[in-house]
RNA sequence: UGGGGCGUAGCCAAAUGGUAAGGCAGCGGCCUUUGGAGCCGCCAUUUGUAGGUUCGAGUCCUACCGCCCCAACCA
């Protein structure tokens, strides 16, 4: 009998439908297809709305993935695009644009619906009236450090403004005036009056309006008084009849205020909000404030730089939107916290890239092969898979001469046990060319193994021995002749903890890895590379999935490396060579509160 | 110490009173012209703890413990 009982009873409203099945599904979308399936909504309208004052990162790829991909799961329905463009000091067309991309590159369609808080400002205000003329809103003289100081705290009351008893005629000619431009900034605020009691803090006799003489980035000069968050947002949901409004779990503690300002005015609807636990990805940070010291004090090339969160880095690094978005879909939506594991994230990468990435040959530290039973000057063409994944990507030619790369990694003078590529007098397989054996060493005057000379067996062409011998190593090489000498650029994770505590003394500085990226720049790749575009994913193979980098040019390839290739001779061998794991950064724990984090 | 959210494996996450899905990681094996990919197997006698209700509890009740969020004229 209770008003909880009837708010969460959804079942009798049902025009017969028969109960939803949800089962599996998360609790938001559970939500969702509850209130269709009892009639509450016969259509859903989701939106994603960043504040244009930075790049998206990897959490709001979550969000976007949840907003949009609600939407397409059912019929008549949709996801806005929606600017909360409601800071003028912090916002930026820039930034408007770039959002636009990213949301496009991840592959959702806002359709006709992109949308600007600042397309409502004359509504809102019209709000704000409304407020003030049902005696629920008053102008406030009081500074901020007054507004502040007479907060109260966590667990005392706060107190009511002197001024919380204005008429209201007198409240709506300041109002006027403030809008009108009279007043100076911070001089005057909007409040709502509700609660300087109330025990959530965000009730009590909340600011509505500010003044801000700043230019808006779509506005202009038009205003020089601006909404708050909690006041644009909820009647910009109302306004565009969003349904389900979803956000992260600190918005839960303002849900009251949200629903207290659609109770009181009349609007076109009433959306629910709904909070979700933001995604958190080892090694990663995705607070702006953070990522912005980052950028500016140098530790990286800039937002899109590789071994950044955000999404602009995410597609420079190379990887796949579907990748990201299956990452989204995998780690699922729930209320609790919780850290996922950067190899979590490779998976998809590697897993989607394993089916479209075209496998070619590079050596990334050469090593000076000659073949000298091969006649000299001699060349030939032999054909390599592009891909053992997708039979349709055909064959390409691979130029095969006397004199060869490989990697160094690729011989030892006295391996191990288990290791099975070149040694001396041991018989490897070049992948698609031919079987080699080594038969001498030769080494510098310090002793360093500068060339390896080989045979190789004619018979063996293709990589087969007619003789049904069988070799136990396959590596890969490239003709020294036909060779593209190439930059190529390895990643490790931007921050060493897992969770970087960013609060520390050194703050950023210290979090950050100072060896998080490696410039290999004398690496030799077969011909075909040559001709690879920006962006194109690459398996390089045995060493990992790379891009071309939006650093190339006509004349010089740069190549990222996306992710390593999954590795298990690197583990048997530190397994042997009883490598101990590698040591975490002792600074952690002791975290602080985390702010400006969405 | 006020209010709110959350505790299921190393990391995520399902299970709507009926006997703990799935993925990642890890471990073992098969296969292999990438030590890649793929395939097979193993990996929670138990859901923060302690009680209680029930034929039956991860699910319901009580108490306790732990973690996170809230006192911007940010969003």
């Amino acid at each position: 009998m209770s008003a909880d009982e009837n708010k969460t009873n959804h079942e009798g409203a049902s025009g017969g439908e028969g109960e939803a099945n949800t089962s599996g599904l998360d609790f938001v979308r559970t939500i969702v297809t509850e209130d269709l399936a009892s009639g509450k909504h016969d259509h859903v309208v989701t939106r994603f709305p960043p504040e244009p004052n930075g790049y998206l990162h990897v959490g709001h790829a979550k969000a976007i993935c949840l907003d949009f991909g609600i939407a397409a799961e059912h019929a008549d329905s949709r996801c806005h695009l929606r600017f909360d463009d409601t800071n003028p000091s912090t916002e930026e067309t820039e930034y408007v644009e770039g959002i636009q991309d990213d949301i496009s590159w991840l592959g959702f369609d806002w359709g006709e619906h992109l949308h600007f808080t600042s397309d409502y400002f004359h509504q809102l205000y019209g709000y704000a009236v409304t407020l003030i003329e049902k005696g629920k809103a008053f102008v406030d003289d009081q500074s901020a450090d007054e507004i502040r100081a007479n907060q109260g705290s966590l667990t005392e009351p706060g107190t009511e403004s002197p001024f919380r008893t204005r008429t209201i005629a007198e409240n709506l000619d300041l109002f006027t005036k403030m809008k009108a431009g009279e007043f100076d900034d911070g001089a005057k605020v909007l409040r709502a009056k509700i609660d300087m009691a109330a025990p959530v803090v965000a009730m009590r006799d909340p600011i509505l309006y500010r003044i801000q003489k700043k230019t808006h980035h779509r506005t202009g000069d038009a205003w020089c008084i601006y909404p708050m968050y909690d006041f644009a947002h909820c009647l910009s949901d109302a306004i565009e009849g969003i349904t389900h409004s979803l956000c992260t779990l600190e918005f839960v503690d303002h849900r009251p205020l949200y629903d207290w300002i659609l109770d009181e005015l009349e609007t076109p609807a009433h959306p629910q909000q709904i909070e979700f636990a933001r995604l958190n990805v080892s090694h990663m940070i995705t607070s702006k404030r953070a990522l912005r010291r980052v950028v500016e004090d140098g530790h990286v090339m800039g937002w899109d730089d590789p071994r950044m969160p955000t999404i602009v880095a995410m597609r420079r690094r190379g990887y796949p939107p579907q990748a990201i978005r299956d990452f989204c879909s995998a780690v699922g939506v729930a209320k609790r916290e919780s850290l996922i594991e950067l190899a979590n994230l490779e998976f998809h990468v590697r897993q989607v890239l394993n089916k479209v990435a075209m496998r070619r040959m590079a050596v990334l530290r050469p090593l000076k092969v000659v073949i000298e039973n091969y006649p000299e000057g001699e060349e030939e063409l032999l054909d390599a898979v592009n891909s053992p994944e997708d039979p349709d990507a055909g064959t390409r030619p691979v130029p095969f001469s006397r004199e060869l790369y490989i990697e160094r990694d690729d011989f030892m003078e006295d391996p191990p046990k288990k290791f099975f590529r070149l040694a001396p007098g041991r018989e490897v397989r070049l992948r698609y060319a031919y079987f080699v054996t080594c038969t001498e060493v030769v080494k510098d005057a310090a002793g360093e193994v500068v060339e390896l000379r080989c045979t190789y067996d004619p018979a063996t062409r293709g990589g087969n021995a007619p003789d049904g011998r069988k070799v136990k190593g396959t590596i890969h090489w490239v003709s020294a002749k036909h060779a593209i000498a190439a930059e190529v650029r390895h990643y490790e994770t931007l921050f060493v903890d897992e969770e970087p505590n960013l609060d520390g003394d050194g703050g950023v500085f210290d979090a950050v890895n100072s060896e998080s990226l490696e410039v290999i720049n004398k690496a030799q790749l077969e011909p075909a590379l040559g001709e690879a575009a920006v962006g194109e994913y690459l398996q390089l193979e045995r060493t990992g999935y790379y891009c071309v980098d939006t650093d190339s040019s006509a004349d010089r390839v740069v190549l990222n490396r996306t992710a390593t290739l999954r590795d298990t001779w690197a583990k048997t061998a530190k397994k042997s060579a009883g490598n101990p794991p590698k040591a975490k950064n002792p600074n952690k724990k002791n975290k602080k509160k985390k702010k400006d984090s969405e």
